[in-house]
DNA sequence: GCCTCCCGCTGCTCTGGATCAGTTCCGAAT
DNA sequence: ATTCGGAACTGATCCAGAGCAGCGGGAGGC
């Protein structure tokens, strides 16, 4: 795949324009190929030398262990998105990353990123936003748990990961494919599995939302939507926000 | 206050050893000295140009507001905190700020930021090192919320908050000054303000944690870290982590 | 062809925390 | 000195979601 059509570079361009020197300092970021199997510890916590990758194909999830065995993912990662840029830049891993599905994925190295920073401004500015992008959809992923009931949360969380895919060209407001357990779910709504499987059975029977066969359905999007108190403002925008 | 001593170089002299350029470029970010009363809301959601603070003294909280009118508080802000960085970089504000106490803070331009990135790096590192931290922060506010009971939830996040006024030389293991009212406690930790309340009562009366006039005092620092699975290795650290 | 494992699914019971409906306390304003 | 408003606190009841126990079905391995 050419750099120019990876989801990184897609994402980053509904940003900002990239100019040749940008992304061929982008570029510079994909030479170590690496690829994984499903259930592959990428990332672990308490890591020294963290790694950071960029998905091109497949999704992982980030997620913390408690100590009686209780697992919190606190994030989905899917193509297009930074694997340890955190934990690079605190120089201490305080999550672990696992593979969902068959995974590739381009090793870069932390000196590549700050080389960047140096020598890229438009480049870093648009890394500097995917991040910010990254801490807002955490910070959603808050409020979901915080203050939603387990069938706000779950819709919510899914039309929020609809519209994530969509920025990479990979779903639309019909839905998208999802490789994802009810388990992943559980695990990232802070919900049990089998509370999991009554809300997506409700939201079935309403005719809101399927979650079947590897695939997210958005049966009716707009009661979803008004049902989830979902923002939909990013359906307006086109183009970069920055030239 | 000179820059030297204000909370944010501390703060960042952690992470990172400033030189002279770096701390010159840091005091041009504390051009306009604003004054704000408790209950003001110094940030709006839905806010277009949104203004960047940099908190020298008091405490703010950021938040998002649901339909149905519950807030999740997102995170609170102690001296030499950011506040609006991430709204900045996104040019959209999704989320609101508000006062706690009388504040002091620093209001900086967007533009002398940019320009800090590509004229001071290593003062960027260290701000984006900040920022980073501030996102780790989040992380472990959601995992307190999806997978601690309330108990633990409720000191696991006072011993985190502990931490971050310690690291600004504002607090020890002993405790800390804290202007919140059991009301801010629960809108972050997604409980309801009467249950928080129980909480806090048990906490006390198991000679655990005190939460009284306008003080958080560790009555028992290890038996309550252990309770809340709370990570202490980070006291270990001593000095920069990077020269 | 059968076995096994994982995932989806379901009924029942139990409980952590919400909700409702107050009272008490304290500090600031008049 | 009294009022007033916000915060802390408490008891009683309710319910969303957990926990437990078990079933069915499909995909992969031998």
């Amino acid at each position: 795949m050419s750099i120019l059509e990876s989801p990184l570079t897609r994402k980053l361009s509904t940003f900002v324009a990239l100019g040749d020197g940008d992304l061929e300092t982008l570029a510079r970021f994909h030479r170590r190929r690496r690829s994984f199997l499903p259930g592959h510890e990428m990332i672990h916590e308490g890591q020294k030398e963290p790694s950071v990758f960029i998905l091109a194909k497949g999704w992982a999830c980030s997620y913390k262990l408690l100590p009686d065995g209780e697992r919190q993912i606190v994030d989905f990662q899917i193509p297009g998105d930074f694997l340890g840029l955190r934990s690079a830049l605190l120089r201490t891993t305080d999550h672990s990353v696992e593979a969902i599905t068959p995974i590739e994925a381009s090793e870069v190295l932390a000196s590549d990123i700050f080389e960047a920073f140096a020598r890229a401004p438009r480049l870093a500015t648009a890394i500097l936003w995917a991040a910010s992008r990254d801490e807002a959809v955490v910070v959603e992923h808050l409020v979901d748990i915080g203050r939603r009931t387990a069938e706000e949360r779950t819709a919510h969380f899914l039309l929020e990961l609809g519209a994530r895919m969509e920025l990479v060209g990979l779903g639309d407001r019909t839905g998208f494919d999802c490789p994802l357990t009810q388990y992943h779910l559980a695990d990232a709504l802070g919900l049990s599995a089998v509370h999991v499987n009554r809300v997506l059975r409700t939201l079935r029977d309403d005719g809101l939302l399927t979650f079947q066969k590897g695939r997210v359905t958005f049966d009716d999007f707009s009661r979803l939507t008004a049902l989830a108190g979902f923002d939909t403002s990013y359906l307006d925008q086109d183009g970069p926000l920055l030239r």
